[in-house]
DNA sequence: CGAGCAACCTGCATGC
DNA sequence: TGCATGCAGGTTGCTC
């Protein structure tokens, strides 16, 4: 599920109740999920106080003063928070991979069905990892722009959504969001990322902006109490123009949306309006 | 170097 | 009902 925006709205849902919070327990339920489970999460995680939560593209990271707790949800994953009473709500599912408990009686719970998530460390206070290191810019940020794009698009004969789904390039921009700023500026998914122009980039940029923000946004006015939440914040609630309404009508010109795979990814698009 | 694709997993919808 | 198939919102790391 997680695509930035709600690894954004994860964020911030549980950055208030584990804040300040030292950890009192870690329970560990499966050490292989896309790599191996970081010995530290066990070994050093226990009696450190939560001094952060931030987020890298959709890497979330739990910082504390001996390092920093590197979450991926992968496909599947999710985190929400509990509160332990002695009657229920800590009963742990077949998914429920790791449980952080904290000295205010809530525990974080990591649950990820197909296990294509990763819970690895972070060695403080340098925070440098290989899996962080080749990172491209933050679409948010002001390093992102249409003319950063085209720069770094040069030469380059990969179809634009792939380009733009390279995290090398820029994180953070995940199969229906690609989708969907590619039909809001108009680009063909397939078009030569090294053929697009600036000026079309300068667009795209403005739509990958946009289409982020405004699922932040969303995930941000539904989210009420994260605790005892599925840890699914609700921004899908926003409407998609193209992604996953393969053959309906475009919301433009009315014409059948057409559906392709790039990088085995299913690409909807409309041929009128995408050039 | 860039491009394409297999691989890591489980759950779910679909079709026979 | 059971079983096979294909697909899913991510990402790395391997080949060529």
């Amino acid at each position: 599920m997680p695509e930035l925006p709600e690894v954004e709205t994860t964020r911030r849902g549980i950055l208030p109740h584990v804040k300040g919070r030292r950890v009192v327990a870690v329970t560990l339920r499966q050490r292989r999920l896309r790599w191996p489970v970081s010995r530290e999460v066990k070994a050093t995680l226990p009696g450190q106080r939560i001094e952060g939560v931030s987020r890298r593209g959709k890497y979330l990271l739990l910082h504390c003063k001996a390092g920093a707790l590197m979450i991926h949800l992968g496909m599947s994953g999710s985190l929400r928070l509990l509160r332990v009473n002695k009657e229920k709500g800590t009963a742990a599912g077949k998914h429920d991979h790791l449980d952080i408990l904290f000295d205010n009686r809530q525990l974080l719970r990591f649950h990820d069905p197909r296990r294509f998530g990763s819970l690895l460390w972070v060695d403080g206070p340098d925070l440098s990892h290989p899996l962080l290191d080749s990172l491209g810019p933050e679409p948010l940020g002001d390093d992102f722009s249409g003319d950063y794009l085209f720069a770094r698009s040069r030469g380059r004969r990969a179809a634009v959504k792939t380009f733009i789904m390279d995290s090398r390039i820029v994180v953070g921009v995940g199969n229906i969001y690609a989708n969907e700023a590619l039909y809001l500026a108009g680009i063909h998914p397939g078009r030569e990322a090294g053929r697009v122009s600036r000026q079309r980039y300068q667009r795209l940029g403005a739509t990958v902006r946009e289409v982020l923000g405004r699922a932040i946004d969303a995930g941000g006015t539904t989210l009420r109490d994260f605790i005892g939440s599925d840890g699914r914040p609700g921004y899908f609630s926003q409407s998609l123009y193209v992604y996953g309404r393969a053959g309906l009508p475009c919301a433009v010109c009315g014409r059948a949306l057409k559906e392709m795979r790039l990088g085995q990814r299913a690409t909807v698009y409309c041929s009128k309006c995408q050039r």
